[in-house]
DNA sequence: ATAAGGCTTCCAGTCACGGGAGGGTCAAGG
DNA sequence: CCTTGACCCTCCCGTGACTGGAAGCCTTAT
C-alpha cells in the first residue's frame, strides 16, 4: 500500500504520515523503489493516531498512548490519568476562550459600529485602568 | 526608561517587547549606550498591545488595531467586524473544544482506570469503525 | 578592580505540520 | 517506443509568537 492509498485510508494528508514516520510513530515497509508500504498495522496505527490527535492529545502523548496500547501489561488506570490531565488542560483552555469571549462579546456590543471614530473596543485596549 | 522598566510597566517579558519592536509595532528611541528608551507613549503602545494580545488577537490584527487607534477619521464599523471576525473564530475554537471534550469526558468515566488493561479509550481510539 | 546585574545581538528551538523545488517511478494511451 | 500525467521520493524553508541561551558590552556598587 502506497503513501496516496493509506492517506486515503485514514484521512491523513500524506505529509503527515510522512511527519509520524520521520519522528518513529510508524515504521512502514520500503518497496524496491523506495516507496513506502503500509501494511494494515501501519494503516491501523495511523488511524489510531489520527483520532488520538483529533481529541487533541500531544504527539509525544499519542506515543505513550500507542506503546499503551501495543503493551498487554498496561494498567487502565495509565491511560485514564493521561487522559484527565488532558482533559484539565483542554477545561483550562474552554476558560481562557470563554473569557475572551465575553470581555469581546461584551465589547462589541458596546460597539456602534458605524461611520464615526468612537469605538469603546478601541477604548478598553488603551485604558489605563486594568 | 529601559526595557526592564518598559517590562515592568506592562507585564511583558522584555523578550516579547524586543520581538515587537523586531516586527516594527513599537519604535522605541535609542540612547547612546544603544539601549532601547521608552517613551510613555511607547510603553502605552505596549500595553494596548499586551491587551488585545490577551484577548486572543493575532499580531496582525494588533497591527491593524493599533493603527485604527493612531487614525482619528477611523470608522468604528471597522474596529467591529474584527472583533466580530475574532469572535467567530474564538467561538469555534470554543465548539473544537467543547466536543473534544464530550468525548474525552465519556471515555473517561467509562475507563475503570485501575490496575487491569482493559481500557475504553484504547479500545475508541483503535475502534474501526468511525 | 571586580562582581553583579542589565543590556545588546544573534542563533536555535518550540509544535505539528504545509508548501514547494527538483527529480525518480509507474501505468495507460497513441 | 514514447509521452503524458499521476504518483512518489528527499530536502529545505516557513508558520505564530515567542522563549532560551550564548557571547559580549555597560553601569553601578563595593
Amino acid at each position: 500500500m502506497n503513501i496516496g492509498d493509506a492517506a486515503a485510508a485514514t484521512g491523513l494528508p500524506a505529509k503527515t504520515i510522512r511527519y509520524y514516520e520521520e519522528i518513529g510513530l510508524v515504521r512502514p515497509l520500503r518497496s524496491d523503489n523506495s516507496y513506502r508500504n503500509f501494511r494494515e498495522s501501519d494503516v491501523h496505527k495511523l488511524k489510531f493516531l489520527g483520532r488520538a490527535r483529533a481529541l487533541g492529545f500531544g504527539i509525544e502523548d499519542c506515543r505513550v498512548l500507542l506503546a499503551l496500547y501495543d503493551d498487554d501489561h498496561r494498567e487502565s488506570g495509565q491511560v485514564k490519568a493521561m487522559a484527565e490531565e488532558h482533559l484539565k488542560r483542554i477545561d483550562a483552555k474552554i476558560a481562557d476562550l470563554q473569557a475572551m469571549r465575553a470581555t469581546l462579546g461584551t465589547l462589541v456590543r458596546a460597539c456602534a459600529g458605524d461611520h464615526r471614530p468612537d469605538c469603546p473596543i478601541l477604548e478598553d485596549l488603551a485604558a489605563d485602568t486594568h
